[in-house]
DNA sequence: CTGTATCCACCTTGATACTG
DNA sequence: CAGTATCAAGGTGGATACAG
């Protein structure tokens, strides 16, 4: 019963901290936004380039909320014409790990599955 | 260079192998039900009181989702009146990994972000 | 108990054209 | 280059009633 109430804890503070991140994470191209971020900062023209499917409209929307969630930096540099550059913060950086993870398993699934 | 065309090559691994992961996972509800089957096996009335404001519909829905996904098992019990356990699969039980670094971060977001 | 059927409001996304 | 505005279409999720 101690066992029993630890796993109700522990299965409720997990359900919640998962929806806190996927609240964060919420769309189709957040995560693989952070993805390409997570090797180097890159601007908003390299962004539309490197995603591939995605529309100027939904990547500046997805870049607005991610740094609204302290997920990334926005930087004007002052070139002529002007540049963007987007950047993870230490939230962003941090979710490198779980997004790796989420990737070893999506690798394994795929492969499993297509062997069928 | 090689280690350019290295992070280029890893980091479109990763975006492919993320977006696979999440194209399973997608939905409201997927991540919640998987955490609460992490600890054991549930039936459909456990799931629908455990998994809060989920509806009746989307349980279900996103039950069948998964079910055709080979995330969990569907086992209907001879009982009066029948009950239906669901359990994670071996692919589903291996999504704990990746939804416990999630819940890690999440947590800390969290906790940082409300202290702001 | 374990669902399905229907209807509907809302949200997300995409295409396209436009701005500074 | 880095976005914004507008419109249209489809998907998502909720309420309710019903079925086996």
């Amino acid at each position: 019963m101690e066992a029993n109430l630890n796993e109700k804890a522990e299965c409720t503070v997990i359900i919640r901290a998962a929806h806190d991140a996927m609240d964060v994470l919420n769309g189709k191209w957040k995560i693989p936004i952070i993805a390409v971020l997570c090797f180097s900062k890159k601007r908003y023209s390299e962004l539309l380039n490197e995603i591939k499917g995605i529309s100027g409209k939904m990547l500046s929307k997805e870049l607005k909320d991610m740094e609204l969630n302290l997920l990334l930096k926005r930087t004007v540099l002052s070139t002529q014409p002007i540049t963007v550059q987007y950047e993870l913060t230490e939230y962003g950086e941090r979710l490198k790990v779980a997004i790796e993870q989420l990737a070893i398993w999506g690798t394994a699934y795929r492969k499993e599955i297509s062997a069928k």
